[in-house]
DNA sequence: CCATCATATTCCCATATGGGAATACGTCAA
DNA sequence: TTGACGTATTCCCATATGGGAATATGATGG
């Protein structure tokens, strides 16, 4: 079996930086193709693509005014990934604790087996 | 330019569905890779090579007991997530208020188009 | 209809990647 | 040291992808 197919996900989708670019430039209200492409410093059509990545799996949402076609941020897909990640809130700080202890007992056995370290 | 690397970044790491499966599994507590692979139903060195990306964008920590390593998660890693996403939560609600005025704009403009429908 | 502007697609290329199979490493017990 | 067990690597393959260039599509103004 090959390569599983990531795209069509929505964590798949955030992974690609420009697409997050695009994401917080859509923050401030909707923006045709060639002027996000202009603001991210990429062609239009790698804009056009990303674009349509985004589209799929709805994070965002496109509106035709004459020959452009605005994008507006479409945020709710994002939702379930914060609960997800949020999932792990717990384990935050006590990472950083179980680590730190972990430190300090490496010190510790390091202090008994090399008493002249520090 | 070819494909941007995204690996050795967070976003990328935890877009692999087999490889947030594994940091779920961490949340029980440390774990050897067998362990992990057979609770997700994947060969031991698929495992070991999710747990190697996991390991370089340092979402698990590793301890060696014995012949077994033990994967711990370290989920420090996943807070400037969170946060990133948790940026958009004041869109979420919004979008779907503007989705939804949106979709009244158009039954009023279908209702002035085709009077009979309904 | 024609020219132009704004976008989307398509082709091609180089590379990143996940999975499978085989194999190399490391550690421990006898 | 040898054998078994637990892991990590390496090779190979098929495919997903991002970027660049060129082109197709769509809509608008003359």
């Amino acid at each position: 079996m090959p390569r599983a197919a990531t795209t069509s996900d929505t964590f798949n989708a955030i992974a690609e930086p420009q697409r997050r670019g695009i994401l917080e430039l859509l923050k401030n209200g909707e923006r045709p193709v060639l002027e996000l492409a202009k603001e991210l410093g990429i062609p239009q059509p790698s804009a056009s693509k990303h674009l349509r990545v985004l589209r799929e799996v709805q994070l965002v949402q496109v509106r035709e005014v004459g020959k452009q076609r605005l994008y507006g941020l479409d945020a709710r897909g994002l939702q379930p990934i914060h609960e997800w990640v949020g999932g792990f809130a717990e384990f935050w700080n006590e990472s950083f604790d179980r680590l730190n202890t972990y430190v300090q007992e490496l010190k510790s056995e390091s202090q008994k087996e090399n008493p002249d370290d520090n």
